[in-house]
DNA sequence: TTGCTTGTAATGTGTTATATTACAAGTGCA
DNA sequence: TGCACTTGTAATATAACACATTACAAGCAA
């Protein structure tokens, strides 16, 4: 199991918006820097623009950040793109017997223990911002990478 | 995306046998229990016993507790059971171009901060015990649910 | 008007999780 | 010894899902 690649073309394609700010940065564009599917990319970058995390001009084509780099985080990302749907992180088999004491009081007495880890991991998530990680790739570059 | 049901059919496995230590508990015992097919049920066990969790006996039938339950954390059996692959909790998109300045540079940028939440989620993992999780099903058993 | 763009529907394709069938091999008991 | 039951595991089926692809409507600017 992975958390879908939506989430890291997401981080990919703010980055390359914030490092192009003065050009027009289309969907075409982060698709070629990405080698991922237009269409994908298109569907990724609504999911943010529905966010508040860019905006996009129809017609005019390109996107721009809806703000600062230091005010997206992971999790905002995360939950955009709905890297992880309303039924949790972890998938509880469906279907523990009634009849059983234990199969019918497992799921209660595990949910609190697997809402706390996947609690924990998201505000993870809030400690980071894109703005470390595009510092990094600026660093990157300008070292000759 | 959710991580496997293995992982929750494996802890309800480990708390069906603590709570029927007296008795010979078979995969078939806790695929009822479980609602989940016999041989599914026996290759997660397998992996269980791979891990040193618990013991089988073939032939006689039956599976034990390898050790106590507050010796049995919850992130022994995610990687018992391989929840998340070597790959890691988040799946990069596979080919980011590498002539372009941020294509070639994102990944070793994200990677760090991706692992970063990935070892946050497994450490919370270790807090929790299996010993937890029994004791308030066992809590429950009691309250006549 | 033409060309480029975003937005989105519809469909194809490959991968993965779980279910299912089948059977070898081990154990204990009649 | 033979039978019933079990674990262990291979092979295959099926369903769900992620990503790719084709197609096209609608918006904007030159």
């Amino acid at each position: 199991m992975q958390i879908t690649s939506r989430f890291t073309i997401a981080i990919h394609s703010i980055a390359l918006i914030e490092c192009n700010k003065d050009m027009k940065v289309t969907s075409n564009i982060i698709a070629g820097s990405t080698n991922v599917n237009p269409v994908i990319v298109r569907g990724v970058l609504s999911q943010l623009k529905e966010a508040g995390i860019v905006h996009s001009r129809q017609g005019a084509g390109g996107f721009t950040l809806a703000r600062p780099l230091d005010q997206i985080t992971f999790y905002d990302i995360y939950k955009a793109v709905d890297s992880v749907k309303d039924e949790g992180l972890f998938h509880f088999h469906e279907h523990p017997n009634p009849d059983c004491p234990v199969g019918r009081n497992i799921h209660a007495a595990a949910d609190s223990r697997l809402r706390q880890v996947q609690t924990t991991m998201e505000n993870e998530m809030k400690e980071i911002k894109l703005s470390d990680v595009v510092s990094d790739v600026q660093k990157s570059i300008k070292e000759g990478n």
